[in-house]
DNA sequence: TTAAAATATTAGACAGTGTTCAGTTAACCG
DNA sequence: CGGTTAACTGAACACTGTCTAATATTTTAA
């Protein structure tokens, strides 16, 4: 029916997004699925279409709100750390992932076609986690080596989420690995010994 | 209809695996679909799921495979190399992953229902590549503690898969990383410093 | 030789999925 | 009042994985 209690279209993408993020929460991004969203808010599946566009836009979106999530929680997890806040950031990546299993894993479950690029709100996103990771790596960073910061930044970063891919996949479980935290944190400091 | 030039089950699994294999190769996880895999062998759904017992199953089947061309991969790129062979497994590792992205990414892709365990033939096939890896660790490591080998070569393949998936998905390019294989590198060095 | 059992294979129904779009409803504006 | 516009629907389409009754052939046993 028309527009007799509608939303605009901007909170309706609100709405879908909100509703997207608890689904794939609970389901995971295998058994997610837009029709499902589109039921729990009382919507027909074409709404979604008009206002998202597509199935790979509204994942997109949730994704984004997962992102952000991530980004605040970092922030508030490090916030009033002030001795080994590496140590600080690496447990609250492991954190959020445990936490939001689901979400988290539909960050990397979920890939664009290989010919489209990702939309620049989602790329700077992507970004703001990176850069609060580079500023904790340059503060750990001797001065005389602070420019390496941002490379160390996005090798540390694989480094850590390999290892947290190990724990939620269960390959350290099979391998017999007790204690995936320590081991990537081991891995951080091997690094950061390089520099004095 | 019945069994005019019929194969036997082995043969038949054979074929589909194959099959399948060559499919989730060229269409990825994403798109694969276990009715093509049957129309490309000649053969109704049902019969693979006959053979193959679920999808899941069929999928499990295919990821083996892909594990097994990966282990003599990195067996044969290793064969012969007399100095710095633990460079040399890294770099074969992202070679088998770049060289076969879609196949490779599947291994990660597909998630066995959390309740459900990994059959043991799988594991055994994941521990076979772990266990060339640790191989390679001890020989690298000073012979007082190659009794470290096995956790330390968990954590070093978890940070080489990290620095691998950040190539394969676009992570290190959106981030502005160059050379992945080199930070990768730099990481298992940085390591291995730790044992003189 | 013949009947019975075992095997290989199919067809088709079922309940889902993403996607599209012509059409409906209701509010707003001149 | 009539026209424009925005919100929204739901049926149709082409897929998907899953299951099962039925069928065709071969093997085995009596």
């Amino acid at each position: 029916m028309g527009r007799r209690s509608d939303h605009t279209r901007e909170q309706l993408r609100e709405m879908i997004i909100a509703a997207g993020h608890r689904e794939m929460a609970e389901a995971g991004y295998a058994r997610f699925s837009a029709r499902q969203v589109a039921k729990t808010i009382g919507y027909a599946i074409g709404t979604i279409y008009n206002v998202l566009g597509s199935y790979d836009q509204l994942v997109l979106a949730i994704n984004g709100r997962t992102l952000d999530l991530w980004c605040d929680y970092l922030g508030s997890r490090l916030a009033g750390v002030n001795d080994d806040r590496l140590r600080a950031a690496i447990d609250a990546y492991f954190e959020f992932a445990i936490l939001n299993r689901n979400a988290w894993g539909a960050l990397y479950d979920f890939r664009l076609p290989p010919d489209e690029a990702l939309p620049e709100y989602y790329a700077a996103k992507v970004t703001a986690i990176t850069d609060l990771v580079v500023q904790e790596v340059a503060s750990a960073l001797p001065p005389a080596h602070i420019g390496e910061a941002p490379a160390l930044a996005r090798s540390l970063l694989a480094s850590v989420h390999g290892h947290c891919v190990f724990t939620l996949n269960g390959t350290f479980q099979l391998l017999g690995e007790g204690d995936p935290l320590g081991a990537a944190l081991a891995r951080v400091r091997d690094a950061m010994a390089r520099f004095g």
